[in-house]
DNA sequence: GAAAGCATGTTGACACTGTCAACACTTTTT
DNA sequence: AAAAAGTGTTGACAGTGTCAACATGCTTTC
């Protein structure tokens, strides 16, 4: 009440990396009280900045989300590589291994999970490096398919195809996961396990499956 | 601005039947527009009713969704009941068809799937006819995989089990399908056949399979 | 059949949100 | 030093869910 401060203590006025800043403080919002309840004053408050301070640096709240995303896909792509590389080194299936991680990731960090997947975003082609950080994540999981292809430990179909398969299953035990509807966290890192374990069981060249006829669309 | 109408025309002050009007409403709504942009003004003035008209027949916004995702879950028991018959009168595969049922309903019926499993409805506990109606769909999954373990066609683990990992692909199928990461709708519908085809030839009994080591939790 | 009581619909208001335009301060460029 | 560009602030707006207070209609009771 006493004296109307003038704007800002003088020297504080520009901040040193204010867009670093958000996204940090944003994450631990999120972090703490989910996506949804993610609000722009918030962020900036946090940061003794005012609310419209993020229009500088984001064009809008979409905008800022797809950067949690992105950064959220760049720790991702690590994860999922390091799980893969980790499987290698001890003599155990790279694709279980990924899968496992996968779903560990998602209930682990679930509002961040829940940004890089979310409908605000949809569309990543609004997003260009959004899209290109996705895709390299994705590329993992392609890229691991096709390795156990040339070892002869995986039928061989179209990669991507594939992939998007796996992908599907433990994109769904995570969603149904964080949803709470598989129990604990425990819970569903098995049920990630039984289904990679089934998947590639599925997958494994048999004379049965070697001859798989092409599915015209009709 | 002539006359300012007292109230309302007289004799439609009560509406016949507000509650149901209320949910077709929001349904077409959420068709249209997507669940996101339901607004309740919207789904009130949709019917010549005050804003607030909706509060007299649901607690709150949540209430109403889960109205419409209690639905939806019937049409959805409907829907894969009614797929899993056919194929025993088409002599095929009922979780095949049953699978390829789920996404194309997920597919069909988009915003009505995402409510059905929107996070503001999450915890289907503070819902119990919600609850039950969902659980009604998930028996029919368990009810026929326990079918096909009888027939000798899967390998005899846990129904409940493997049910959370079938739910856990096609749900995972659908959301991404949703978000177009997956191609068209007829694209992912093969998918969805890839996937059910693959996981129950991983299931199938074989001397590899039936002797599956039972996993603790640790 | 009138009166009381309850269910249902309406209005006004509130706090909260994202977003923009106009302004203030700082840094960089000319 | 002046101009321009970048960065942060304030005030304002429309839109949202929600509630309290009120208005209206239906139902039950005497």
């Amino acid at each position: 009440m006493a004296v109307k401060l003038k704007r800002k203590p003088k020297g504080t006025y520009h901040h040193p990396d204010l867009q670093g800043a958000l996204v940090e403080a944003a994450l631990q919002t999120i972090r703490k009280t989910g996506v949804d309840s993610l609000t722009l004053r918030d962020v900036g408050l946090r940061l003794g900045v005012s609310r419209t301070a993020l229009y500088r640096h984001f064009k809008d709240k979409s905008a800022l989300l797809a950067r949690l995303a992105l950064e959220g896909f760049r720790v991702f792509h690590q994860t999922l590589q390091s799980a893969v590389d980790q499987a290698h080194t001890n003599k155990k299936d790279p694709l279980e291994e990924m899968g496992v991680a996968y779903v560990n990731f998602a209930m682990a960090n679930q509002s961040h999970y829940k940004t890089m997947f979310s409908d605000a975003i949809c569309t990543w082609g609004d997003y260009p490096d959004l899209a290109l950080e996705a895709d390299g994540a994705f590329a993992v999981l392609v890229n691991t398919i096709a390795a156990e292809q040339c070892a002869g430990r995986i039928i061989a179909e179209d990669p991507a195809r594939l992939a998007q398969v796996i992908w599907a299953g433990v994109h769904g035990l995570a969603t149904l996961g964080m949803a709470g509807h598989l129990g604990t966290h425990n819970d569903i890192i098995h049920l990630a396990r039984h289904q990679c374990h089934t998947l590639f069981t599925g997958l494994r060249p048999t004379p049965r499956n070697t001859t798989r006829r092409a599915k015209s669309a009709s």
